[in-house]
DNA sequence: ACAAAAAAAGACAAAAGTATCTAAAAGTCC
DNA sequence: GGACTTTTAGATACTTTTGTCTTTTTTTGT
């Protein structure tokens, strides 16, 4: 079990802000990108189809084919990613894995969780891909 | 993948906190404790075996055997199960799996996942069985 | 002593997540 | 058009986690 994110979704963003560092160069290989975020190519491209589905990349096929962004990076946020890639599970559900969890019926962490939580998207909705890139 | 914690600290946790609900009672089977606590009770008898040998919980076989809390439950706090069952993942690593991401050289998301990770700590420390089974 | 009941331990099975490989489709360059 | 390059798609394999089953050990009650 990966720390908050799925290791797929770890590759992506690991990924992506290899990609967003780069300002000169638009189109990307998997190849190079797995290479230079230190992740498996072959798993990182499925991953990657994932955010072309999910409107975060374009991809193009061919000789100087790759991925490139879909959008400005300042108009991509972490929770775009997140959301594709693993879903609900972190914003959504129950901490304790209780499935009728929820404000009016909480369980005994759930006022806890929230409180954790919040900030986590919070910080995923407001930080991009753009700022990422600059640290 | 679970939200935030291993299935097997999801099941421990809300057995538990069964278990401290019942003041009345002292020693649990097993299979009662899955019941009310809806874990699959094999599966949560080996996640107890850990807890007994990690001093959060006594264990005695034969027939009126059971488990019991090794000490009072208002001094058994979340984190004491969490870092038994899942080390050192939620509290230590980093929340992109860089190995060598810390306070000197931290990830593009190091700054957000500390001031996250530092409250749930926080929580996990300062909350107890005793208080969990209040609510 | 004996039968029953419980945890302990280890083997085993199933499921999910992670990772690789191969063939096909599509685009580029000559 | 043909060779090459890249994504796409699907099959496959590996690993970890989750879950079950069986046997053994220990204790209790009769």
């Amino acid at each position: 079990m990966a720390v908050v994110f799925s290791r797929a979704c770890e590759y992506a963003l690991r990924g992506l802000i290899v990609m967003a560092k780069a300002k000169d160069r638009e189109v990307w290989r998997v190849p190079d990108v797995a290479e230079e975020s230190n992740s498996p190519a072959p798993f990182l491209a499925k991953t990657f189809q994932q955010l072309v589905k999910g409107g975060i990349l374009n991809s193009s096929k061919g000789r100087r084919g790759g991925f490139s962004f879909a959008r400005p990076i300042d108009e991509i946020f972490l929770i775009d990613i997140v959301n594709i890639l693993d879903g609900q599970r972190l914003t959504y559900d129950c901490a304790l894995g209780m499935p009728d969890c929820h404000d009016e019926n909480p369980c005994p962490f759930h006022v806890h969780w929230r409180r954790i939580r919040q900030p986590l998207i919070d910080a995923l909705s407001e930080e991009s891909l753009a700022q990422m890139a600059k640290k």
